[in-house]
DNA sequence: CCTGTTATGTTGACAATGACAACATTATCC
DNA sequence: GGATAATGTTGTCATTGTCAACATAACAGG
């Protein structure tokens, strides 16, 4: 073999994460094995075991970083343009990168068996609420910051899966038909002014 | 063999269906493969073929049966209940048929190559909006019917990955706690009383 | 009836995959 | 510098989806 690099690559664990992820995109969830991704990071079938114990483990850390990335995104939208941003970012998140979305939410990985990933996904949940309680304080308020996300996800969901027909958008850009319907509705148990 | 019952099995595609739906429910998405329920329709690992191109087709008649089951499910709960029962119906869908649910919106299956799929889909979701359209009608009104069936439908998931705290229920049941967050927002553009 | 055509199942392959075991090479630390 | 652990490799196996070739049953027209 003329193509044999050193020994030890050296850098594997990111790299079979880097390929992974690339796998994931652009092929999707079934086409992702552990052993095209080794073969694209260049070494045997056999390298990512020393990394993963198994196939679930590699996707639960696409998934890990995958909850970093939204939850970065997150925090900056809030930072510039509030909550109503905040929300417009998760949708965004999960239309610019659908397979990764959906490897987060689509359940099939074990939640349980992985304690990063459940971590880094708490963390998300609780940005958000932190971000929801000024303006929805109290006991009913708790319920309508759980309404406020599951309708955020809810779109997110929807759109990913190309359910919400074309002719929803009557003419305008999707980011503003996403403005307009998460606008749309109002929380019984708001404090001051108009949220969402 | 002593167990070689006919040649032909007389009723194998429901049979086929019936198996995989277990398996599907039993042990996952991952777990359904094209053999193991012809095993246990107890045939040859070949004979699927005949009634389905492919393991595919047979993941996408599941979900096509799905849909027909959420939506009389719904149309159920309407006629006694109103909207807001069937929002509701939506929900406990879900959270009974977890595998199901998660087949019918996890993007495992490309919708735009099984026509039947993607129309008994679009029946439920018709009807989720002729529903709607009463109280909600008009340009906005229709923003928010998107809004409300986002919100179900997130709901649904996230209560489905156990993504949603248990101290979240503070002490209520289940459908209790459902109905309080459904009830916590109000839409901007009703028309007359409170909907929800 | 019985015969040929079609639907339905079966057997037998093949390549790809996840996983395990045994072995090889390099890093690290006393 | 030599033991020991970390990291990669080769070899192997059972399972799976799918294709091709064959077998059996249902059924139609004479």
């Amino acid at each position: 073999m003329s193509t044999s690099g050193p020994y030890h690559h050296g850098d594997l664990r990111p790299a079979l994460l880097r390929a992974a992820g690339q796998l994931l995109e652009k092929q999707g969830l079934a086409a992702l094995s552990l052993r095209e991704t080794a073969r694209r990071a260049g070494v045997s079938h056999n390298a990512p075991y020393r990394h993963f114990p198994d196939r679930g483990s590699l996707l639960a850390a696409l998934a890990t970083a995958g909850f970093a990335a939204l939850g970065t995104a997150m925090q900056e939208a809030a930072a510039h343009g509030g909550l109503r941003a905040m929300g417009e970012a998760y949708v965004r998140f999960a239309l610019e990168r659908p397979q990764r979305f959906r490897l987060m939410f689509g359940g099939a990985l074990p939640i349980a068996k992985h304690a990063a990933l459940r971590e880094s996904a708490t963390r998300v949940f609780e940005g958000l609420a932190q971000a929801l309680a000024p303006q929805l304080a109290g006991p009913a308020g708790r319920d309508a910051s759980i309404a406020a996300w599951a309708l955020v996800h809810g779109l997110s969901q929807l759109l990913l899966d190309e359910r919400i027909a074309s002719s929803a958008l009557r003419g305008r850009e999707r980011d503003e038909m996403v403005r307009a319907v998460l606008g749309s509705i109002r929380f019984a148990a708001a404090k001051p002014q108009t949220p969402a």
